[in-house]
DNA sequence: CGGGTCGTTGACTCGAATCAATATAGGTGG
DNA sequence: CCACCTATATTGATTCGAGTCAACGACCCG
């Protein structure tokens, strides 16, 4: 996953190379592929990239100026963070996927934190919600993107709830792995990373999204790793040995010993 | 909470009495309140109004159509079962609020369910479909509802993941105390019923709620009333006796004993 | 090569689940 | 209207999975 520099650019540079957008690696899977040609060039005059490190907060309360974002490489966490020091990790933003509320000024609590170094390509609140006035298209798939992002939701709801923490983290793997996959067909750079995952959080951030500490989640790879289902390389580089024995995990329907 | 029976009504009826929606008890706060008169009139023409027992399945994987329905009256739940009878409630439903997912046929593995006797606004998933791309206020406010949804999904997994039991119930009830005291005071038929509050749902079903088991749920009522902050009248009725002790579990702040 | 962060492993604790009796509400039929 | 009956809820005893505290080890940076 290394991140090929395409660097800043605004939209004026865009538009004198004749579309910026044509170039980009999720031109044709992210929010703005739903509109033509025409609403495109409009995009990308209010748009520009911008590469941020890990760690760097993407919006959230105490941010100055609301935006709207379109992932371009890297991957995004969002979390919720109450009161006392408690933290957690509501959702991961991966390359096509948005961070940002159009139209809603109090965005419920979540900030957004680069969780590896990101390219996004950012957009100003009101600039963008002027476009999605304008072009239903691209509303309508808003919606359908913020759907999709109440499914994910839900189906950690599910995680969080009735998981082991075994199960949890088979889980958080297995849903790791196809995303990135898709990624890295796209990009199609390696052509065996197959079974290779690289992981873009630290286990202490993997506990913060499957409500565990770390240290169970430590035990858990060993079980994992025990039990022949991967191997590790290093600290952040896990291979598949036996994606079967991992599906296993995903409803919680294997009991056998 | 009694149901005060309004009938079975279709379009046609309601034209004929000049406008059923302006007297329908959600009209001014459900999604339909973005819309002007004539629009109302078309969504007057291609809802109708139905009411469906507790336990009766809404929407989901099984149902013949594809429906979008404004809750009038009563609570849905959503419920996610994966495999295994493993069940999780991963939203609740409220006067006003909607249930039904338009343009997206696979609504994803969950369904909803009539946890107390409802009163639906019901449309054909193709017909409300149509109306949200001639209607974009109409649209831009299903998007702002589906927001809503998230942020609660979103609060919800900070729930599940990182509070105690005792939390969670305490949580739980509060949530349900404002959000049934708004429609409350929009019925305002019992001028105190400030402290009173009438479960929708059941001690198992609120353990589905909070990945909790149903004598974990029932113990945690057992504490909240020795410590003098809720008295029960019944299986249904609650009493807050003190509303600042509720609100204290809110955000784990309290660690005082 | 050294220092520090991050990760792993071990021993023990604790909160909620589980298993097992009761007890009560609330509906039904006499 | 009351007595019964069954769902639902409560309470108790015990187990177990994950949390906590603590020490050690390994990777990655300069």
């Amino acid at each position: 996953m290394t991140v090929e520099p395409r660097g800043e650019w605004t939209a004026a540079q865009a538009l004198e190379k004749g579309g910026r957008c044509a170039r980009c690696p999720v031109r044709a899977i992210g929010l703005c592929c739903a509109i033509g040609p025409a609403a495109a060039c409009e995009l990308e005059r209010i748009g520009h990239c911008i590469r941020l490190p890990e760690g760097r907060q993407i919006s959230g309360p105490g941010e100055k100026s609301r935006t709207f974002s379109i992932i371009v490489s890297g991957v995004a966490k969002l979390v919720a963070a109450h009161g006392n020091g408690e933290r957690q990790i509501v959702g991961l933003q991966f390359a096509s996927d948005f961070v940002g509320r159009p139209f809603d000024p109090a965005s419920g609590n979540v900030i957004a934190e680069a969780a590896t170094d990101v390219e996004l390509c950012s957009f100003s609140g009101s600039a963008f919600e002027g476009l999605l006035a304008t072009h239903p298209d691209l509303e309508r798939a808003l919606l359908g993107r913020v759907l999709k992002d109440l499914d994910m939701a839900r189906d950690w709801l599910f995680l969080l709830g009735r998981k082991t923490a075994e199960e949890k983290v088979a889980t958080f793997l297995m849903m790791l792995y196809e995303r990135m996959r898709l990624d890295a067909l796209r990009d199609s750079t390696e052509g065996d990373l197959s079974r290779h995952l690289r992981l873009p959080l630290s286990r202490s951030e993997i506990a913060e999204c499957l409500s565990l500490r770390l240290e169970t989640v430590s035990r858990q790879f060993a079980t994992l790793k025990a039990r022949g289902i991967l191997e590790t390389r290093g600290r952040r580089n896990i291979i598949i040995r036996d994606m079967a024995g991992l599906q296993g995990y995903l409803d919680s329907a294997s009991k056998a010993a």
